[in-house]
DNA sequence: CGTAAATTTTACCAATTGGTAAAGAGACGA
DNA sequence: TCGTCTCTTTACCAATTGGTAAAATTTACG
């Protein structure tokens, strides 16, 4: 269904997968899916093209493959959200954790990004069936948190949406980033900003 | 340079070169650069390929001509900020107007997400001359109001940061946002979400 | 070693791409 | 009514695209 015969992965395809997905992320990441072009994939891979489609069907077929594996990688932080963990620490660790992926792994970000902004077509099964029954569990969660009083009365959705948003911002928007701030590296400071917003926004105030 | 001779643009040309930039837009911003083509375009504008070609120069024109159109529209609000207004409410108002403008006009929004996606290559100039000193004296007036004690000491280029994320999510993860709220129209939630969250951000805490 | 399977290369292709040349059709003032 | 300038169409093209067929080569393994 995938890509080559169906038995266990020898150790050349396990190499020459990681290859292409590795160089397929950078192309992908940098000309989204309709700049991208097989050529720029194999080189980059330092395979062949009809190499390339010996180990995966289709360019689409990479593309998905990607964006799959990017999605379990980024929810996981989600996952670790502890119902039992203290609600402000919890949610500031994650804040802080989305962050560093953004920063370390920005193509990763983009990839994502650009599927999004194209109305996600070809991941959207994938939202629907892993992300979705997820979100719902740490909305309830955090729901929770809220009606305990151990958080500030936020509407969970919107809050993780805000998450997500603030942090990849400096993934996605990282040309821009870069521009206005003349070139300094916002790591420090965005840490810092993201970290006094949120404690802003979730700390309750009736302690 | 532009496009057609150097006259005064007659009727026609308005008329075309708006249906052009009109079906521009929606190709641009739901295929990419890349993805989109020229028949892709001239069909939406209803006129043949060698027909665009008579009022733009190249695939590469039109979209920069969009782009730069965009950045405009986009800054204005931020130009509005009034430094004699209430400060507080002058930033919500910011972020109020962000947020509708992502609302009614994701398709703008998009657009300048993918090229920002992309490392911004061909509107970096644009960037560097018109946003990042706008940018700069925006700054400048939050930090004024911060030391005037009339905001909570938060970080200028990263609130705005946070801003532009938070607001433009709506838009450029329009598909994600519509999946994870079941199809519910986000708009009052998003506002009344906003609106609370950078108020607790804003407000100064000595009154 | 030998051989069958896995991998890679060479040669190729139809479709699509952005773009051009030049002929033709309208619009419009003198 | 004529002639000129603006606009539009038709016909075309070289380059690139994603993808295939099949021969050639390597690798794994008994």
């Amino acid at each position: 269904m995938t890509t080559p015969p169906t038995k266990k992965p020898s150790r050349i395809q396990m190499r020459n997968r990681r290859l292409i997905l590795d160089a397929a992320l950078v192309v992908f990441s940098r000309d989204g899916y309709g700049g991208a072009t097989l050529d720029s994939i194999a080189t980059g891979a330092g395979l062949s093209k009809p190499n390339l489609l010996y180990y995966f069907d289709s360019k689409t077929a990479i593309y998905v493959t990607l964006l799959s594996q990017l999605l379990e990688t980024w929810l996981d932080p989600l996952i670790e959200l502890d119902p039992d963990g203290d609600p402000v620490e919890e949610l500031l660790g994650y804040v802080r954790h989305k962050l560093d992926m953004s920063l370390e792994l920005p193509d990763e970000s983009k990839l994502f990004a650009g599927e999004m902004l194209q109305g996600a077509p070809r991941i959207m099964n994938h939202l629907q069936d892993e992300l979705k029954p997820l979100f719902d569990r740490k909305c309830a969660i955090i729901q929770n948190w809220i009606d305990a009083g151990k958080l500030a009365p936020v509407d969970p959705p919107h809050l993780i949406f805000s998450i997500w948003a603030a942090t990849q911002h400096y993934a996605d928007f990282g040309a821009q980033v870069s521009v206005l701030l003349g070139g300094e590296n916002p790591s420090v400071r965005a840490a810092a900003h993201l970290e006094q917003m949120f404690r802003k926004v979730l700390q309750p105030q009736t302690p």
